[in-house]
DNA sequence: TTCGAATGATTAGTGCACTAATGATTAGCG
DNA sequence: CGCTAATCATTAGTGCACTAATCATTCGAA
């Protein structure tokens, strides 16, 4: 075990819980409940952890990594404009751009008529980067060991999740 | 909106980018490469945010939910031995035990026989809640729309993802 | 048996993510 | 026109997650 995620213990037996029936399923939900949160939220630590040492080398973390992703795709952006392409609330987005001005990668200054939006744009040297960065996606893939299809069937799949997620139309129509 | 995670904005449409023929595809992979590891952070998030308005009834946090998961299988625990249930570091689980102590669910102290080791344990109170608990993953799986088969297939689908972040026996053979 | 290495837990420090509150600017309605 | 309401960003505060360092205890080998 070198960096990245500790190992997961397997325990797929339950000490007690053979003598009921009608809650049978109910009980060992509580089981299988910890799974799928549980191995959405472990996945995801994994995955990012796989990306780090690939990423220490560009001087980015894996938010500051998707936050310079939505800058190489437009230049001139806002922070709300930001905050919505990665699903993050202003105040996450916040903290994160001074960061990244501090490396150098990005500027920051009110925009030009209208003092109150901030315009949030790449400096030769973040622009630069995404030379580099360009490598990480095959190096990963290569790393996970899946293949171009496979990653798009995941991603499908979270997608739908997310969807999943979000409140039906009937279930918050106002009130 | 009410709680939850901001929108996902589309953004299928890529500005230039067209005349390229041999890097094409590593070209958008700066794109798709957003993808899986920025669909499943924030599938994660807002799975993990679904459950917000559920367990705080119960008075916990989705991580001290999946502690209190781990303490109704085997109620002595060690910290070491619940780190490596959820996958996670010590450091990161001792605060997250002082406040479910603070709470009152838990209790914390040192191992009769081993002074090194703790020994967590359930409150009456802790052990009480589990009741409440049976019924948060029937509700989450409604609130998600998912059938007890589709969880499976999901949890399936992460666990897949969490071996592939590991490392193969032939990258870190030892040195 | 004693002393160094290993183990178990905690603390310090950094960064991410959220809610709530604040401050500043703009829009828009009366 | 002027004032309220909305919008945009930031700050404060809490909690999670990680690495590195620390401290105590126990193990194990010379």
């Amino acid at each position: 075990m070198t960096e990245g995620t500790p190992a997961i213990q397997d325990r797929h037996v339950m000490p007690g819980a053979h003598g009921a029936q009608d809650s049978q399923a109910a009980q060992d939900d509580l089981l299988l409940e910890q799974q799928l949160c549980f191995a959405l939220t472990v996945a995801s630590r994994s995955v990012v952890g796989a990306y780090k040492p690939v990423l220490d080398r560009l001087g980015l973390t894996h938010p500051q990594y998707l936050v310079m992703l939505c800058l190489w795709e437009a230049s001139p952006r806002s922070v709300r404009d930001i905050s919505d392409a990665l699903a993050q609330e202003p105040a996450t987005i916040s903290p994160l751009l001074r960061r990244l001005e501090t490396a150098g990668f990005i500027t920051r200054q009110r925009m030009e008529g209208n003092e109150r939006t901030l315009d949030v744009r790449l400096t030769p040297r973040g622009a630069a980067l995404r030379e580099q960065a360009t490598e990480v996606p095959g190096i990963m893939m290569a790393r996970l060991g899946l293949t171009r299809e496979q990653v798009g069937q995941l991603h499908a799949t979270m997608m739908d999740l997310i969807a999943a997620t979000r409140p039906g139309p009937d279930d918050v129509p106002r009130r």
